[in-house]
DNA sequence: ATTGCAAGATTGTCTGACAATAGTATGATG
DNA sequence: CATCATACTATTGTCAGACAATCTTGCAAT
């Protein structure tokens, strides 16, 4: 008996642009508010027209890029209320998503928390940045996952996604990173001792000091509006 | 001098393909299950494959549709956990934007949702279903936008959009009308009142009782899928 | 009835083209 | 010199047609 082992499925061209330039976004390579040409990323990426503006109209309907007609796409940019909005909801979402993992995860799926929160914790004393990153979205995949909720996984998902088009919320990891642990122990303490309404409290208040840190850049630095903003020729 | 009355907006021609669509969706045009040709369509819409195939990719990203890579694009279906979890995160919205609304809007506001219930009672009371449908958007509209975030009315339309592919919901409409009516009455008390936790309650349990109602359709009607008519023209 | 294969249908992708629109440079004018 | 109107260019929106890859279906054979 085989047990499917088509581990690599041959993704559709289409697919694969979608996900290079999702990727491209939400890393950072591609910057909030650059203008995108249709011509150029068929270039850099090998495919047709009709392929990439495919592509482009799904990253639009997730919010990642704007496509103004005739004016073409750009990636997305963040105001100010868009950020608030964003941590609200993902607030409400998060603190849901915990408090049904703590009703509803296995002992398994506890005990895997707990060790990505180890992991986690030794990438952070160790300032090993992208293993940090790569710590927290396991700790993300498996409390979703447990969550019990695939709905609240896709839209927390697509949250979390255009979150990162605030570019302060790389520049803020390194500061607030202890923080930040405590606050995910507590959390964590919480699952283990099955305290639901605990788990969500603490998991909203995570989001709101992560909202807090993350705002204070629009305090520091000029936010584009786009209702009066005397053009900037910030050239990337 | 002329005041700009250019309310209709030369929409770009796939913009017009995806609302069609879109509406022949969440309407019931286009029934769950449905396989999609995309020739057919073409041909509907009067449109090249380019511009609809990009309206397709929209209405993919927004869940309205699903499209297997080689096999095509059908209307999504619903599973009894997708609806399952469609109603829990609709309530969890659902009520903070009732909340938020009791908090924020301002007494214009509240006074035109008051207005817009009477309408809704009035219509039910007929049994006028095509203005129960219409009071009802607006009720919702004047909910969301005075939540004061823009983020949980784009994500709550997309949710509603999605439960309107269960045919639950509006077969159910002319049997729970009567209760639906009293709950929302419910609602405004507390709103006018500005009892903003009290809203949030009654909306979350009137959701509840929303999917309660739904979700009968799954008990009744093992596989709502496999059964088919043989294939009727159909024009959109 | 099940299996296997061939034929047909549908999708994925490319190329090339053209009109419509937005952005930019040019030139005229005060 | 600054300002405004105009022409030009670049880019997007849209189409038509084509072809390979893949899926589905019907039919034949066991």
């Amino acid at each position: 008996m085989v047990t499917s082992l088509k581990l690599l499925k041959p993704e559709t061209l289409r697919a694969q642009v979608e996900n290079n330039l999702r990727q491209a976004i939400v890393s950072g390579q591609l910057k909030a508010g650059e203008k995108l040409v249709e011509r150029e990323l068929c270039e850099m990426l090998g495919v047709s027209r009709p392929s990439l503006r495919e592509a482009l109209r799904t990253l639009e309907a997730e919010k990642l890029i704007v496509i103004v007609p005739h004016r073409g796409p750009e990636v997305a940019a963040i105001s100010l209320e868009d950020a608030r909005d964003l941590y609200a909801l993902r607030g409400l979402l998060e603190s849901f998503a915990a408090h049904e993992f703590t009703r509803l995860a296995s002992d398994e799926q506890v005990k895997s928390l707990g060790k990505t929160v180890r992991r986690l914790r030794e990438a952070g004393q160790k300032n090993a940045q992208s293993a940090v990153l790569e710590a927290k979205a396991e700790f993300y995949r498996i409390l979703l996952e447990g969550s019990g909720n695939a709905l609240v996984s896709e839209i927390l998902g697509g949250l979390l996604a255009r979150v990162s088009l605030l570019r302060a919320t790389s520049l803020m990891l390194p500061d607030r990173l202890p923080r930040s642990l405590e606050e995910i122990d507590a959390l964590l303490t919480c699952i283990q001792n099955r305290d639901a309404k605990g788990a969500q409290e603490i998991s909203h208040k995570h989001v709101l000091n992560a909202e807090r840190a993350a705002l204070g850049v629009f305090k520091l630095d000029p936010q584009p509006n786009p209702t009066e903003n005397p053009d900037e020729p910030r050239r990337i």
